[in-house]
Order: structure tokens, then C-alpha cells, then sequence
DNA sequence: ATGCCAATTAAGAATTGA
């Protein structure tokens, strides 16, 4: 069973590459992104064509969140509980069975929360609390569950090819990356931490000044585990590819693999 | 310190992103 996440970063701009990742690599589960297009809009026929069952929560022109599934979908929860979304749509939840199995699965956009000094970064940790309490939550159920999304918080200076350069942003302050261990500590595992401890593994890079070539990338999209689901984690892997691509994202893809 | 780049909306430039 391999999970994969991936903003896209507008999925109809990026549609070629997304039939084209999907083909090459298979994934069993994709979480998507900044969508940035109303579910009428998401090029839904060409996803299915392609072999997977979509559910999604669109937004006209910003976030936007979906999951894609070779396998039934057979329950799905759109927004977090106990939390006011303000019309943007950053949480979708569903249930994938696979060989008499069941695997839980989110795709979450957190907020950027930049600039920190605004209600948008009040706003980020709001959203983290509430992603936190569900998180708590589903804990209970004692399933394999993996929340995959692009969390917009850099976990440790390890992360970023410059700590010192990003240390007043919303994505790694101390208060960010607070929220993002409070998660872990629930008793979820980061899958690529998990397997590896190497720093300068990134899956973002800004376009702007030349960030790809020089490698001035960041860590920000992660896959959680519950307990049930670490016990089969089985590798990880960015791909790093996709950056040098056609019309890139400016994220690449992480993929879990459980057994 | 700021822009750098990309996408959206909508018809030029503003907003958002990270």
C-alpha cells in the first residue's frame, strides 16, 4: 500500500504532470492540494479515466483538498470538527479498504500563517488546534491512519537549508513548530523521520530566486502515523524528480509505504 | 530591506503563497 501527497499548486495547471505521476508511480492513495478550483471545475473524467475514485473540497481560487484512491472510498468526512473554516477548504477524510482492509487517510492544507504579526497567523494555530483535537480523536479508533498534507511548518532547523534566514516565519516559529510536536506527541510518527534522520531533505522550493538550483528547499509536507500504521511503515521517498519537470509545483511528492 | 516567480481573477493590477 503506498500513500503519496502532493500540493499541486492549481490541479488544472498541473494536470499533465499529475496523469503523468500517476501512471509512472502508481500510488495506491494520492492526497492533493491547492486544488484552487471549484469541484465543477477539477478535472474529475481524466482522474477516473486514469484508474482512481476521487473525492474532493473545492474553493474557487484558493486550497482546495482532495484524495484520490485506486480503491473504494467508503466514508468521507469534509472540514474539521469543532472548527469555524471561514469557507476554506483544508481538510478532507476518508476511509480506503484494500484486501480486506481499512486504511484512514486525510489530505490537509494547512495555513501559510504569513505575515505572523496578523490574524493569519492566529488563524494557523487555530486551524492546528483543531487538526490536533481530531487528531486525538481518531487516535481512539486504534486504526492505520496517515495524515498527509502539506502542513506549512518546517519541524526542526534540519528542515531548511537556512535556519537563520527563516526563523521570524510563520512556518518556523517557535510557536509553529510547537503546534507540530504536540501532534507527534499525541502519538503520531513523521514517516520520513521514521526512517531516516538525514537533514537537507526538502519537498518544497520557492520559484523565485533561483531556490531549485540552488537548493534552497524546505521540509513543510508530511505524512503522520498512527501507531498502527508506523508498525507497517515499510520506506519513504520525496520525489525530488518532479521539481525539474515541465511546469513543475513548487512542492514535490512524499510517498509511505506500509506493508 | 525588497524583489525575485507563479497562479487566479479578470481585463490591469492586486492578492496569495512560503
Amino acid at each position: 500500500m503506498r500513500i503519496a501527497t502532493w500540493n499541486v499548486n492549481s490541479v488544472r495547471q498541473r494536470l499533465t504532470p499529475l496523469l503523468a505521476f500517476l501512471k509512472e508511480t502508481a500510488p495506491d492513495v494520492l492526497c492533493l492540494q491547492e486544488l484552487k478550483c471549484e469541484e465543477s471545475a477539477f478535472p474529475r473524467m481524466e482522474v477516473e479515466d486514469a484508474g482512481y475514485n476521487v473525492i474532493l473540497h473545492g474553493q474557487k481560487t484558493f486550497n482546495g483538498v482532495a484524495i484520490l484512491s485506486k480503491h473504494p472510498i467508503e466514508e468521507s468526512r469534509i472540514g474539521l470538527p469543532d472548527f469555524d473554516h471561514e469557507g476554506q477548504s483544508r481538510y478532507i477524510e476518508a476511509v480506503i479498504s484494500h484486501d480486506g482492509g481499512a486504511l484512514r487517510v486525510a489530505s490537509i492544507y494547512a495555513p501559510n500563517g504569513n505575515p505572523a504579526d496578523t490574524p493569519k497567523y492566529d488563524y494557523k494555530l487555530a486551524f492546528m488546534e483543531a487538526l490536533t483535537r481530531h487528531a486525538a480523536t481518531l487516535l481512539q479508533l486504534e486504526e492505520a491512519t496517515v495524515l498527509a498534507g502539506d502542513y506549512n511548518i518546517i519541524p526542526e532547523p534540519c528542515d531548511v537549508h537556512d535556519p537563520a534566514a527563516w526563523a521570524s516565519d510563520a512556518l518556523f516559529l517557535p510557536q509553529s513548530r510547537k503546534a507540530y510536536r504536540r501532534l507527534l506527541n499525541l502519538g503520531y510518527a513523521d514517516a520520513l523521520r521514521a526512517v531516516t534522520d538525514d537533514a537537507g531533505l526538502y519537498t518544497f522550493w520557492d520559484y523565485q530566486a533561483g531556490a531549485w538550483q540552488k537548493n534552497k528547499g524546505i521540509r513543510i509536507d508530511h505524512l503522520l502515523l498512527s501507531p498502527q500504521a508506523a508498525d507497517r511503515l515499510e520506506g519513504v521517498e520525496i520525489v525530488k524528480a518532479m521539481r525539474a519537470g515541465e511546469k513543475p509545483s513548487d512542492h514535490v511528492a512524499i510517498f509511505a509505504q506500509l506493508g
